[in-house]
RNA sequence: CGGGGCGUGGCUCAGCCUGGUAGAGCACCGCGUUUGGGACGCGGGGGUCGUGGGUUCAAAUCCCUCCGCCCCGACCA
């Protein structure tokens, strides 16, 4: 059943999107601050999910959480010279405080290699103090002309890792295990989001990286979103804020650092992989409620039976399932129905007196909207039937979007295929253009190489673009 | 930052062209009847018409300023 409130995706992804963010209460403009949303109790819930499963992985590798300043004097973010260039036309100074001018400006961290940079160089003598393993969760700015809830705000939330190590292949080997073991075991096992594991080319990687990877996800118009990065910082940062350390040999050396990071994006990611028409879906081990139990009742004596089933019922669920009574008295079940499936709940259990009197309870799942998916299931067994449901639920909506992929990705063997494949989804092709083929293809078709995939192909084949022979082969789209 | 649109109870909007002191639906509050897919009746509360200025006897309405929001393009997690 069609919600109003919901422009359907056909008529206006774009337009769908801020429907769903807004009727599923995830977030709303901040209004009175520029570029910045509130993001409300839903929202933060799943950010919260998020943090937790991802917090376990990066402590899993070995990071411990720290916290830097908000506030970063200006002069550390003109040290890198890339790094200036990229980020100079979107930071916010503080250039008052105390009620006086400031000697010397600070910006609000756009990101925090700099500070870092700053601390690590003091803390890093020898060999002995490496690898340095740190990662902290907080909130960036970077100021946007033109924002989009979660997916591009001004302020965002997100975790940034930092680490320091004594060779390049250290440094490397953290980066690739982050974007592994971390960014793409959450994407794809938590928010059954598919994503592609990927290298940046020179115009895409991050300003002062050596080398950035990614994690790239379609979204469902065919789209890219970039979902995780992860940077191999070179000796750059270490240069710039002489982070050195004496090696074995007495020798002073540079250090090789990283930094990787995921955001509040990754809600976009979220809403813009699963959710339908009927409101916002979400993956059962990211839902903040994973079942909700709406009652059903018409006399004061018919409520007390149902609500002390429900109480039976739900009684084995502790410490299982993740669950809600929905008894709010002033509105009728229908209602509650429509509100969770907007909400994106993924089971949905209705209690009534046919069900007191039966031992039955109707289960309704999310991913197959409206009636569909409505079964009566007997009460005897019903914790574990819903924890299979929840397991299938989860992995269904993985194969449902990496099959969605798959439908909207082609190998594509000259330009005028390209051209085509962009406007639907993922264009895989040879590349062995420049940066300057890179941009004239942005100018003709708006889609960017959003990544150089690690898993490439065995045999060689020719540059969709110069007609070179070459071995490496890219994914081509439009993004977010 | 360019081009277009829009700011009126919490929300969506009408009223503006043709100036005369503000309305509807939804939401909210009370009472009653309802309740297995967005209930209904009756009663009620709530608005410096984005901001500042100007024109006028009189401005939501006409003119100017600024602010904000949305959409479309150039830059970006």
């Amino acid at each position: 059943m069609p919600k109003d409130v919901i422009t359907p995706r056909a008529t206006d992804y774009n337009q769908w999107y801020l429907d769903i963010v807004r009727e599923a209460d995830l977030a709303e403009s901040a209004e009175v601050v520029r570029g910045c949303i509130v993001v409300k109790a839903t929202g933060w819930g799943i950010w919260e999910m998020m943090q937790r499963e991802l917090d376990d992985r990066i402590k899993a590798t070995g990071h411990a959480n720290v916290q830097f300043p908000l506030l970063i004097p200006k002069s550390f973010i003109m040290k890198e010279a890339e790094h200036v260039e990229g980020f100079a036309p979107e930071v916010a100074e503080v250039t008052r405080a105390g009620g006086e001018e400031l000697a010397e400006p600070y910006v609000v961290r756009p990101t925090s290699e700099t500070i870092i940079g700053h601390f690590y160089s003091r803390w890093i003598r020898s060999y002995r103090d490496l690898p340095l393993l740190y990662n902290q969760w907080c909130n960036v700015m970077r100021w946007e002309l033109r924002t989009r809830p979660f997916l591009r705000t001004s302020e965002f939330w997100w975790q940034e890792g930092h680490t320091a190590h004594a060779t390049e292949a250290e440094a490397e080997a953290e980066t690739l295990k982050i974007l592994h073991d971390v960014y793409a075991d959450f994407a794809e096992q938590v928010m059954a989001v598919p994503v592609i594991r990927g290298l940046k080319t020179e115009k895409e990687k991050f300003p002062g990286a050596l080398r950035s990877y990614c994690i790239e996800a379609m979204m469902q118009d065919g789209r890219a979103l970039q979902a995780g990065t992860s940077h191999n910082l070179g000796q750059n940062f270490a240069r710039a804020f002489d982070i050195t350390y004496t090696d074995q040999n007495n020798t002073v050396q540079h250090c090789w650092t990283t930094s990787w990071g995921v955001s509040t994006r990754l809600i976009g990611a979220l809403i813009m992989t699963h959710s339908d028409d009927e409101g916002l879906v979400l993956p059962p081990r990211l839902a903040p409620t994973q079942v909700v139990v709406v009652p059903i009742y018409k006399s004061p004596e018919e409520r007390a039976q149902v609500l002390e089933a429900v109480a039976r019922i739900t009684g084995p669920w502790h410490g299982r399932l993740r669950y809600r009574i929905d008894d709010r008295d002033n509105l009728t079940p229908g209602f509650k129905f429509n509100e969770w499936e907007l909400k994106g709940v993924p089971l949905r259990v209705e209690v009534g007196p046919k069900d007191v009197e039966k031992g039955s309870v109707a289960v309704a799942r999310r991913d197959l909207p409206g009636r569909a998916g409505k079964r009566f299931v007997p009460q005897a067994g019903l914790s574990e039937h819903l924890v299979a449901l929840l397991d299938e639920m989860q992995g269904g909506l993985f194969q449902r979007a990496l099959q969605f992929r798959a439908e909207r990705s082609a190998v594509v063997g000259n330009y005028a295929e390209l051209q085509q494949q962009v406007e639907r989804g993922f264009a895989w092709a040879y590349w062995d253009g420049s940066s300057e083929d890179e941009r004239h293809i942005q100018e003709q078709t708006r889609a960017t190489i959003r990544c150089i995939p690690l898993d490439q192909p065995e045999a060689p084949g020719r540059c969709v673009y110069t007609g070179r022979e070459t071995r490496q082969q890219v994914i081509f789209a439009r993004a977010y």
